[in-house]
Parts: structure tokens; C-alpha cells; sequence
DNA sequence: TCGACAACCTAACAGTCGTTAGGTAGGTTC
DNA sequence: GAACCTACCTAACGACTGTTAGGTTGTCGA
């Protein structure tokens, strides 16, 4: 047992490859780049991960995790704010609040854990199939959420519409950790355009309370 | 000279190896499977590039002349409509018009030659240094186009908010090459669903043509 | 004190990679 | 018909890849 390991060789193999991955692509991340990375030597790895492909599914399942996670979490502080019997809040404010709050969410988990979350948008579609196959049901599992999400603010939208605005949303988000820089910038801020942007789009600003 | 060679050597080299980075990655393409997909040898590529490198910014160059040439296109279109003396529509339909004329080309061109586009989403980032800083010029220059169009249609908002607007507009169009499968879907319905979403949002149809 | 086990390392395997030097068939030019 | 050029091919180079079999070290409970 590591007692006294301040974090385990197993957890260093994961952000150290995480962060590799994201930052340079699977292909382009060898196994010894990595075990250099933690002081290691490639073969080490093996010990706790059977093969390369395995790792990236670990990395990326734990990506995918942070965001169901934080997902359920924003849902659960949501109902909460209700729990005195009154049911959700259908006004317009309310249905901007709980997107706001989702939005903020999604965006704070994707920069905050970049190495295992960017992944999913920059690396996955080259991974290998075997890879895929197994990531993709978690990921679908996420994206039900969102457009269950998007199907309950938009009951008179069609599923294929609803499909395709959750796509462009997605896209909008997910295409931030292309340019966002989480040091400088003010995610809250940014948050709150794609909110808006998704809502009423480049109307005026004081034609948005509406 | 190559008077009778349907298409030249140079040529299919190029539409090979764009097919096989778009659909792979660069680092997982090799030169012996682009050079087999012709029915080459991986050494003949050599006589048409320098290298691996050299023809990746090869392809990515003529991802971004489509771009920018079909840009440019729809801007002549536009003023010929208007060559009677009278200066630009500035109406809200007008604008809509205009931008959606953007958006579609934008669109076509990048499910059109997918394989010289898509590239500039999908691979680009995990290019070596070289490759990237050949092409970044170019790409700074189409993007330039985008940001004089939105800061004529917007010319209330700060250089900052269009910039992250830009961003977030091609967030949602380039996305697509992930999801939109341009042989069963509607392209023209898809590029009016983007822009009416950038422009009023998921408010209701009814109210969009304002 | 001893065996067990977790957590590494060593050294090598077969394969693939980008790249190059030298060769060759066919067409053009003089 | 000789010289030349274009557009390839052949065969190999060193470097690097994921992976594995077998060894080493330190800590543990008994």
C-alpha cells in the first residue's frame, strides 16, 4: 500500500498523460515522454495500465465524469432552491438562470479540468475505434442530459431541432478551449454571452430582460 | 509537362493526403498509406515535397484560398445587387440576408472540401510549430474578413464582444464537420438555423423576421 | 528474520516512421 | 540518335514506437 505516497503513481500517470495529450494529440504522445514526465521509465507503466489505448480510455472517462458530475450538481442546487413546495420556475428569468447556471458549469469544468475535458473535442474523433467504442456511451450519457435540459425550455421545438440547437450550443462552448485563456479571461463573463447569444442572440442589450 | 495526365501526380497526392488527414489525423497518416492510396511509393512523394510537413502546409493552404476565395465571392455578389447607385441595405432583413449569404458560403465550403477544411478544425492544433506558423497568416487573414462583417453589422459593440462573438459564431459553424453529414442533411436549412441563432436566438419562429 | 507483494527498472523485441541516395523507363529536344 | 528531363521506384538508413519478460528494491505482516 502507498501510505505515505503524497499522490499515487497511478493518479501521476493520469494528469501527467492528460496533460500531455491535450497538449500535443495521442499519436504525437509517446510512453516515454510520459514516464519522463513523473521520472519514470516507459515500461513502468504498464503496471497500472495494461496498454497506451487503455490509458487514454481512463483519461478520458475521468473526463466525462467531471462533467456528468458537475452537471448533476447544478440540477441538485437548482432543485434545491425550490424544496418549499413551489415548483420550478418557468419565467423567462428562471429558464435563463437554470441555463446560465448549466452554461457556467459546463465552461468552468471544461477550463478548469482541461487536461481530461479538452480531450473529448480536440483528441477523441483519431483515437483509435476500440477507444471510442468505449467512450461513447458515457458521452452520450452527458448529452442526453443537455438535451433533456434543452427539451424541457423548449417544449414546442421538435427532437431534430433540439438536437441541432444543442449541437450549435456545444459548439459554441466547446470551441472556447481553442482561445480561452482561463488565466486572463473572465469565464463568468464569457458564460453569460453564450447564454444570451443562445437566448436572443445579438439583439440590442437592453431588449434582453425581457 | 503532364499535357495528357487527367490529373497530375502533384494533384492526387494532394487530394489523397487531405482525405487521409482529415479522416486520421496527421501523425497517424503515414507517408507509405497516402502514397499507397494513389498506387505510389512513399519515396516518390518526395519529388513533389520536401516534406511531410511541407505538404500538410500545402493542403492546409488550399483549405483556407477556398475559404477566403468563396468569401470574397459572396461579398461581389452582394454589391452587384446594389450596383444601380444605391449604397448598402441596412435594413434588419438586409443584414440577415447578408450574414446568411456568409454563413452559407462558409458552410458549403467547408462540407464541399471537407478534406482541405475540415483540417483547420480538426488537426491543425496538434501541427508541429513549423506547419502552424507557415499558415497562420492566412488563416489570420479570412478571419479578419469576418470581423469587418460583424463590426459593420454590430457597430455598437466593442472590438472586444466581436471578437468573442466571431468566435463563437464559427464555434457553431465548424462544429458541424463533427456531426453534419452533408450527403443526408440540408445544408441551406442548417445555415439558417445558425444565423437566425446568432442573430434573435431561440426565440420564437414567428417573431424572428422583425 | 523471512516470505510476500507492490512498485518500479532494465533491456530488448519486432515493427513503423520520415527521409535519402541512387537507379530507371519513357518522352522531349536538338 | 544522343543528351536530357520528368516522374517515378528500390532499398536502405537511423530513429522511434508500443510492448514484454525478467529482474530489483523496499516495505509489510507474521
Amino acid at each position: 500500500m502507498e501510505h505515505r505516497a503524497v499522490v499515487s503513481g497511478r493518479e501521476r500517470i493520469l494528469d501527467s498523460s492528460a496533460q500531455l495529450f491535450a497538449e500535443r494529440g495521442y499519436a504525437e504522445t509517446s510512453l516515454r515522454v510520459i514516464a519522463a514526465d513523473i521520472d519514470m521509465k516507459a515500461g513502468s507503466l504498464y503496471y497500472h495500465f495494461a496498454s497506451k489505448d487503455e490509458l487514454f480510455v481512463s483519461v478520458l472517462e475521468r473526463g466525462i465524469e467531471l462533467m456528468t458530475d458537475r452537471f448533476e450538481l447544478v440540477e441538485l442546487e437548482r432543485s434545491s432552491t425550490f424544496d418549499a413546495g413551489s415548483s420550478a420556475d418557468l419565467s423567462a428569468v428562471g429558464q435563463r438562470d437554470r441555463l446560465l447556471a448549466h452554461v457556467r458549469g459546463h465552461l468552468e469544468v471544461l477550463h478548469g479540468h482541461y487536461r481530461y475535458t479538452a480531450l473529448h473535442i480536440t483528441t477523441f474523433r483519431t483515437a483509435p475505434e476500440s477507444v471510442r467504442s468505449a467512450v461513447v456511451p458515457l458521452r452520450d450519457a452527458y448529452e442526453s442530459k443537455w438535451t433533456r435540459l434543452l427539451t424541457e425550455m423548449l417544449p414546442d421545438r421538435s427532437k431534430q431541432e433540439i438536437g441541432i440547437l444543442r449541437l450549435v450550443l456545444f459548439g459554441a462552448m466547446n470551441s472556447s478551449i481553442e482561445w480561452f485563456d482561463a488565466g486572463r479571461g473572465n469565464l463568468d463573463q464569457f458564460a453569460n454571452v453564450v447564454t444570451d447569444q443562445f437566448l436572443v442572440g445579438v439583439t440590442p442589450q437592453e431588449s434582453q430582460v425581457r
